[in-house]
DNA sequence: CATTTTTATGTAATCAATTACGTAAGTAGT
DNA sequence: ACTACTTACGTAATTGATTACATAAAAATG
């Protein structure tokens, strides 16, 4: 047990950090590996062009629960790789929609070739855990969500006994 | 059920972020509530020192488990308040010790309240998820480190069957 | 003791996200 | 139709970490 761990929830930060990095290195070695030119953080954005066909800015940015500067930067990626498109919604002028390019649906057998085995692969390792990460992520950002931090931490320990 | 939820570990990376966010702001309203100046982000290596007394940079990144820049740049933070001091290592000239100031020291005994507070409400919301994040997150690393991503992609592939 | 290797630190550039701010287009109230 | 508000998008700066690289001191090797 190292400090971080007995300090427990007081700095898990860095550690979730991390943690993400080395699975982001994961994905990235395997794409290398089938010689695919495609990114981890690319995959969200893609995904979800995938199942909606088409979307704008602001509701992929809810649904992928990132702010939409996050978007605007990997759509820049994924459109400088020729993956996906972009064009200004007819209806509303505000928007503009992106989908899946002619290439990027050339590309996407391929990528759901790896992407399927990758699942299997990371379903076998959450199975194997005592404890469920993605449950256990889900239920603290829950936790966090119903009410804010400080809320309840003066609601805990009573009016501020200052 | 959103999308990464669905997803899985393809793409956890930015949910694990986003929390830790959460958390550190969380952090960080406490101590404006209580008007002391002090950051979540500080935490781990004033706390450390507050232990060891006296350490050089290596040996608290190892400890911390971030890389050796990462504590530089906090310890010029630090620094800066005022609330730890550096001296050259007299027996290793390429070391340089870190330890707690006075007015870190002065300042100690209104933390330690602060951070029992914190320890003590967390552990609440810990215990009350069925999954507890902490165990995941450990399990989870010690997976990662066991053995490359790739290395066990691959292996459980078998060969390649490009 | 000279040479090579390793260790400790520091700096710069990069990364992937954020917040803060600005503009243009739609929407509602009057 | 006018004004105020809200929504969608874009850009810039910031954050908190990383990797890559450089230097100096110590340790190991011959």
């Amino acid at each position: 047990m190292d400090l971080i761990s007995e300090l427990g929830p007081l700095a898990f930060g860095s550690r979730l950090k991390r943690l993400s990095d080395m699975v982001m290195k994961g994905g990235q070695e395997v794409y290398r590996h089938y010689g695919v030119d495609f990114e981890p953080k690319w995959f969200t954005l893609f995904y979800f062009l995938v199942q909606r066909e088409e979307a704008g800015i602001m509701e992929i940015a809810e649904n992928l629960k990132v702010t939409h500067p996050a978007i605007i930067q990997t759509a820049k990626e994924l459109e400088k790789k020729g993956l996906i498109t972009s064009k200004k919604c007819a209806e509303d002028a505000r928007k503009r929609n992106l989908q899946i390019s002619k290439k990027g649906k050339e590309l996407l057998p391929t990528l759901q070739k790896i992407w399927e085995e990758i699942r299997l692969m990371n379903k076998e390792i959450i199975d194997k855990q005592e404890h469920n990460l993605l449950s256990a992520i889900k239920e603290m950002e829950d936790t966090w969500l119903e009410k804010s931090y400080l809320q309840r931490f003066i609601e805990f320990h009573g009016t501020t006994a200052k």
